[in-house]
DNA sequence: GCTTGCATGTAAGAGGTTACATGATTCG
DNA sequence: CGAATCATGTAACCTCTTACATGCAAGC
């Protein structure tokens, strides 16, 4: 029940359109949070249904006219509201690890390829995000970060990279772990 | 669509009842997936509709009778075909991450104690996972991993540790940011 | 002429959560 | 005497994914 949620940071940090946000949540929000455009367009109509979001018809020259979405007040407390009660910590869902348990009871050799593709693709993200942070937070464009919205944006940022650096470490000691068992 | 296949290599690795299954979803299995005692029941009823898994009845004295499932021949089949085939990396939702952004819009110090009750619980966890490394995998009772399947639960342990220790680290980073902030 | 980007949606189905329901036994 | 453990399930609801659907403009 966090999507309306991340929908309401977002549009807080910056109003926009349903199309804009699934863009947003494949980049800046992606690392923490992922959705579809038909998921957002559900939820943004029923946000606005509940007067939680205010709409604003915008036409556009060469392109199709779009609906830009800000936050109402009513979203506000809302937010505010979720922001003061305890949630519990998150569970983790790994499918790569329950295909490694499973493995023993298969080849675990074969599992190779797929934990190197895996191994790509974390690294690949790792590099998206650094980029990101040089280019908005540490570069010499970036401005001061005096201000508190910069910096929780920087410190979740760094969960990201933290994430992914963790998680490159770890698929490096499980493709160890295949090929000392493809040896015997 | 990973359920099936985690109740699957559980099951490989030592039959049992589907109240069995939900307390080891609880605890080792914990720490790559999850599932409440409902969902499990649901899919083993379907499963064995599918004949992937075998029931045996048992009358229990001093308990409840109980169903002990094992792995059938297709349920293996299914569960091979699967290890064979590619997926794609886990996306990531921390909700904590939501809360954490949206703090600017609001009072980013009320975020403090939500945050410490977060870093016990993972502090918890990991000191549970460390137990469980002792006593299953580096302890002198452990016995000399030579079996793949030994190997490979503990390269996972050894992954939900890395990501209690990341998630640790992280949130200290978090709780350094929200104290910067509550001072100005 | 084909692909990509912008922009919106519907519909079906799979997956997951929460609440409710029952009933015996053991431990403090 | 109350709580926890063992053991199974139903029902309602919410959420999420996947596939389908449309249409214009710009760039290659």
């Amino acid at each position: 029940m966090a999507l309306e949620h991340a929908i309401l940071v977002a549009l807080l940090e910056k109003p926009g359109s349903g199309y804009e946000l699934a863009r947003r949540f494949d980049r800046s929000i992606g690392y923490f949070w992922t959705a579809t455009h038909q998921q957002i367009y559900r939820v943004l109509k029923r946000m606005e249904g509940d007067g939680w979001v205010d709409v604003l018809e915008v036409a556009q020259q060469a392109r199709p006219d779009k609906k830009e979405y800000s936050v109402a007040p009513a979203g506000r407390s809302v937010l505010s509201a979720w922001l003061h009660e305890p949630i519990q910590p998150d569970s983790v869902r790994h499918e790569l690890a329950v295909k490694i348990r499973g493995a023993a009871f298969d080849d675990p050799a074969a599992l190779i390829l797929e934990v190197e593709r895996h191994h790509r693709a974390h690294a690949d993200r790792l590099t998206h995000y650094l980029a990101g942070e040089l280019r908005d937070f540490t570069g010499v464009d970036a401005p001061a970060a005096d201000d508190a919205g910069r910096e929780l944006q920087h410190v979740v940022l760094r969960g990201g990279i933290a994430y992914e650096r963790m998680t490159l470490a770890w698929l490096q000691d499980v493709l160890d772990t295949l090929h000392r068992l493809a040896e015997r």
